[in-house]
RNA sequence: GCAGGGGUUGGGGAGUGGUUAAACCCAGCAGACUGUAAAUCUGCCGCUCAACGGCUUCGCAGGUUCGAAUCCUGCCCCCUGCACCA
């Protein structure tokens, strides 16, 4: 039995997971009556998905294991304009040559999480660069934007902000929800798409592929709404910041850019308040299981078992069995026992997919370089005073020895095995440098 | 366009001729404590230097001064009123 059989339906899911912030009137009961088809869109603005993503993402699982069908659909088009929603400045245009190699690495990122072979719901991935950048602009005013009232328009909570700033909106990013209207509008026609999901900050682009759709379309031959949409809230910390804004950027998806290792340690140093909230919104963990873990936050939160699992779970889903292995491996090296311990090829393994370092070996033959300057060089410090002051507050450590003397010099000696060096800042900051072949 | 206010170190925000690398708060970093937590405490938090010190910073460019973030001139940008939007 799978974990979403306790649910007799998807709304009920979400919203016990405290992941429905809003819905179309209509929505719940059409999800709970039908098998739809719903997408959900991902802007190709940077060249990873990040955690915060994961909110939608799991939206369209949970979506397939009710049998629904999820398409996902990559912004290849609407890219080229850019979402002002609730955005402070008019954004910078991308490249499309950028915007393709975004769309791409994404796709990628998306393809794991959905089934595309499954027999009766099989998910789809879709790129609206596919219609959008041949839309005839005259044939699009008179279909689309005739259906569209700039009143309306400019009641969009999502872009009132901007008409009072000095810098305005231009009409392009303006017209941006026309475009995922018609995106809706096509998905509806196309793939008998009548369901749209998104962050709460998609709110008002929903709505108006739900209007748009009804407007050319009507209502359904039952009365009903023909088109729906749900919005997912805005997740937030105990703390009330953003999720995501961690340490050094929100992490993304991306195990070039963030390490199984480091992902898998951001979800297990959440807050106990957080942990079993997360947990909900992203495992596929069950109503019972989550239960246990909740009580044990209460009983023995030291432990952190939602903190664990909610990491785990986490981590194999996004980088796989092969990711969280690697990241546990790197938590109980770094976290468990000596780091000085370790083999070479136990550190290289362990940290394969972090940022690592190479220097050439003449850079430490005779006097060596100074600890200071290789530190820098490696990112364990801003700038040499940086390395110096940490030092001198005892926080930094060469192959897991303390060092003492900012200035002392790094030689060939100090390899491990002769090809690695290991410098740790702090608690559980590692770099690792390595002898360039 | 006119009038008024303002652009200071990551953010907020003091500072109106020297004692200011620049108060204070937040964020960040390190240490102690701990559960790889929270809270708390301590130190740090432009670059450089073992240190003394040196150097570069207060929108940009000049200038006045022995000496300027602080005064003057020009320029750029932002905010607030008013006007304009035939």
């Amino acid at each position: 039995m799978t974990p979403s059989a306790e649910f007799s339906n998807v709304a009920e899911e979400l919203e016990w997971r405290g992941a429905l912030f809003d819905a179309t009137p209509g929505a719940a009961h059409a999800l709970a009556t039908e098998k739809v088809t719903c997408y959900n869109g991902f802007d190709p603005s940077a060249s990873s998905l990040h955690v915060g993503n994961l909110v939608p993402i799991m939206g369209l699982v949970r979506l397939q294991r009710h049998g629904h069908t999820p398409i996902a659909l990559v912004g290849g088009g609407t890219g080229m304009i850019g979402d002002p929603s609730f955005r402070a400045e008019e954004r910078q245009l991308m490249s499309i040559e950028q915007i393709d190699e975004n769309v791409e690495a994404i796709r990628l990122q998306l393809e794991p999480f959905l089934d595309f072979q499954a027999k009766s719901n099989p998910a789809r991935m879709v790129n609206n660069a596919d219609w959008l950048r041949k839309t005839n602009l005259l044939e699009f005013l008179r279909d689309i934007g005739k259906h569209f009232t700039v009143n309306t328009m400019m009641g969009r909570e999502s872009v009132k902000g901007r008409f009072s700033r000095d810098s305005g909106i231009s009409f392009t990013e303006f017209s941006y929800q026309l475009l995922q209207a018609y995106d809706f509008l096509t998905l509806y026609e196309r793939h008998n798409c009548a369901f749209q999901a998104g962050g709460s900050d998609q709110w008002g682009n929903i709505l108006g592929g739900v209007d748009l759709i009804r407007r050319i379309h009507g209502a359904g031959p039952d009365g009903r709404p023909r088109a729906h949409g749900i919005a997912y809230p805005l997740i937030t910390s105990s703390s009330g910041e953003k999720f995501g804004k961690s340490t050094g950027g929100a992490p993304t998806l991306d195990p070039k850019q963030t390490s199984p290792y480091r992902l898998y340690q951001y979800f297990l140093n959440v807050a106990d308040a957080d942990a079993v909230p997360y947990v909900k919104l992203f495992t596929l963990l069950n109503q019972v299981q989550i239960g246990g873990l909740d009580a044990a936050v209460k009983t023995e939160p030291e432990k952190r078992e939602a903190q664990r699992k909610l990491a785990e779970e986490v981590t194999r889903t996004v980088h796989g069995q092969g990711g969280l292995d690697q990241a546990l491996r790197v938590t109980r090296a770094f976290f468990g026992g000596d780091i000085a311990g370790l083999s070479a090829d136990e550190m290289e393994d362990v940290l394969d997919g972090s940022s690592v370092t190479e220097i050439r070996r003449d850079q430490l033959s005779g006097d060596g370089m100074k600890f200071s300057e290789l530190a820098v060089s490696a990112g364990a410090g801003k700038s040499g005073g940086d390395v110096r002051r940490t030092v001198q507050q005892g926080g930094m450590y060469l192959n897991g020895v303390r060092v003492e003397d900012a200035d002392r010099a790094v030689v060939a000696g100090d390899l491990i095995e002769g090809r690695l060096l290991v410098i740790r800042r702090g608690r559980k900051s590692y770099s690792l440098v390595k002898l360039a072949d």
